[in-house]
DNA sequence: ATACTTGCAAATGATTTGCCAGTGT
DNA sequence: ACACTGGCAAATCATTTGCAAGTAT
């Protein structure tokens, strides 16, 4: 099952400290760990499984794996955007919240500083502590709204 | 693939209410569509299309089926938690909004108009109509917040 | 040396689709 | 009658799991 963060999600900057916390941490380092890793450090965008398997000529179900433990370990997450496969990034650097538009599938990325007073409305009405991070808020975007 | 509806949500209180309307709007109504109906009406909860193909004996994909005809005509609608199977219920009659803890999977329902201030928020800061309608919003619940 | 990782194949879970027999209007 | 619907089986899509063979430490 895909999972949410064992531990905090640490600092990290490069491959090479993100390879370096997970030696810390005891885990092996293989060539396809750091193969995903660094993909996912050249990739701009958050990626899909698949494409990071294709990408490398990687077996799809070991990158499921991987990053499955890299989110475990902090360094990854995913966000679910409307339908289709979930998408894969570095965690820390890039920790926006998705807002995604259900009519023409445009992505916009918010600082979670910014909806800071979205979850304080959501906390103050229902106690709710709200995590954007992990499935992306649907809607329609401006230029949707004028169609 | 799970639409949005093809028009707006019409007004109804009960089966022959619905029923009607469908009737008006051309459609035949088969008992499976009947029973798949009375099935949202009875049911106090949102329900999954498993178990109301169980419920009542039908066929999965049929009441698939059904569901996206009602929903289409925006009869119904669906929602999805976490992971797991999407949730139908009749729209109009329980159009609520709801915010799922991920870690016990507690529920808890907002009205629309609670949240029209949250919404409020977001478009502000980014032009988007929020729908929380059809993603539940994630977060934790204020147990788990303890934990 | 040995426990952890891989690729490959097969299993899952949710939902959809093809097809032909059955039924509502 | 005829187009639309239902059941059944098989297909899809995203993701997970079992297993034997390979590899990092």
């Amino acid at each position: 099952m895909t999972q949410s963060p064992d531990v905090k999600a640490p600092d990290f900057a490069d491959l090479d400290e993100a390879v370096a916390i997970l030696r810390e941490r005891g885990m092996r380092l293989s060539t396809s760990r750091r193969l995903v890793l660094d993909a996912l450090f050249r990739a701009g965008t958050p990626v899909t499984a698949e494409g990071v398997a294709t990408e490398l000529g990687l077996d799809l179900a070991s990158v499921y794996r991987n990053l499955e433990t890299f989110e475990r370990q902090g360094l990854v997450r995913h966000v679910h955007f409307g339908h289709g496969p979930g998408l894969y990034m570095l965690s820390g650097h890039d920790d926006r919240e998705y807002l995604f538009c259900e009519q023409c599938g445009a992505v916009r990325a918010l600082e979670p500083a910014q909806l800071e007073p979205v979850r304080e409305q959501i906390r103050k009405l229902s106690g709710y502590e709200a995590r954007f991070a992990h499935f992306a808020i649907v809607g329609r975007c401006p230029d949707c709204q004028r169609a």
